[in-house]
DNA sequence: GGTTGTCAAATAAACGGTTAGTTGGTTTAT
DNA sequence: ATAAACCAACTAACCGTTTATTTGACAACC
């Protein structure tokens, strides 16, 4: 009985900024930078508010914050695979599909970030990348040319989400491996 | 000369309404609905606020006007025609073009009024419309039977859009043409 | 082993500016 | 004259950010 009672309420700068980002995330996610509310975000992490200034700066950089260490996971989690394109739609489908906050904040990122030039680290140089991955597989005989490789990526993206809940179609989400066999059929179109 | 010297200056209360709108329309594609400003809308419009309340009764309010004239415009300005969906796809693509706020309400829309219920006018019914439309042409055999309805048109709406200003990839703007060519092959691989 | 100094972590409370919405009166067309 | 269109000024609530202060962990010292 000596130290502390409660562990959650040992001091741990590291654990608390932890809290507050996961807090930014549900937040953010669901109403924007505009319509999120510090407030909020503080009770949700069970923390002070300012501890969000002097571990993040302001509310615009908690949520590039946010952006650069959710986000960024797409990338990463999601192995890409130049020479097998329908594949690497299903797995965005699933992992979009697992982690609906991700295409949230995206698309909140899109609307609301547009001049500031702050690009969440590492997503234009991960773009290029796949765009040139793609290119070798086509110049390589892997990958037919008849669309450019741009045009592979953005149709292989914008086909994997289409489905999603955030889009214009609003998914049942019973249909789902239906949806599923579905995106991976017309990207196979796409590069038959 | 009895009527009115400066037509500008006339007791309009349509035209105001409509430049309320106008100005409302310009301020959401921008800022969406927590980040839009009243006062701004009043500025741009050359009006006062006031009058939003009474023409439109609240922010929320204003926004799903907004929603139900100038979205709804897609509708109606883009002949839908389910044998052709390639064809359709790229007048979308050049509607989208054309009218970049569209997209960027319609986003907008999807993020911050999920719950409320509210859909613009003859949105859901226009998609099931075109929905049947294309079954019919389906069990018409005009179109193959390889996807179903729906995912036929959320699939070409996903691919039309896939290049626009908003999405992801941030398009040039000059490559406009090979852009709008592809997207039309793209749909057409979907119903070869 | 207990006392004390020190610094980071955490907090409560307020500040200053902003914003959606209202009111009460003035102007204008008919 | 009357009703509708319009407006300047106001209000009450809200919200991002800062400040002053307290709490807890840990090590140095006796």
């Amino acid at each position: 009985m000596s130290q502390q009672a409660d562990p959650a309420r040992t001091r741990d700068a590291e654990a608390t900024r932890a809290r507050l980002l996961q807090a930014a995330t549900e937040e953010f996610a669901a109403h924007g930078i505009a319509g999120a509310r510090v407030d909020r975000i503080g009770v949700r992490a069970k923390a002070n508010k300012a501890l969000i200034y002097t571990y993040f700066g302001n509310k615009e950089q908690l949520f590039d914050a946010v952006m650069d260490t959710h986000v960024t996971r797409v990338l990463d989690e999601v192995p890409f695979t130049p020479g097998d394109l329908p594949g690497y739609a299903g797995r965005l489908f699933d992992f979009l599909l697992a982690n609906p906050h991700q295409l949230r904040l995206a698309t909140w990122h899109r609307l609301e970030r547009p001049s500031t030039g702050h690009e969440p680290d590492g997503l234009r140089t991960s773009m290029r990348q796949k765009t040139h991955a793609i290119a070798r597989a086509q110049t390589g005989g892997q990958v037919p040319a008849a669309f450019t490789a741009e045009d592979l990526l953005v149709f292989t993206l914008a086909l994997a989400s289409a489905w999603m809940p955030t889009s214009p179609m609003a998914a049942g989400g019973q249909d789902v491996e239906r949806h599923r066999a579905a995106v991976v059929e017309a990207v196979r179109r796409l590069v038959a």
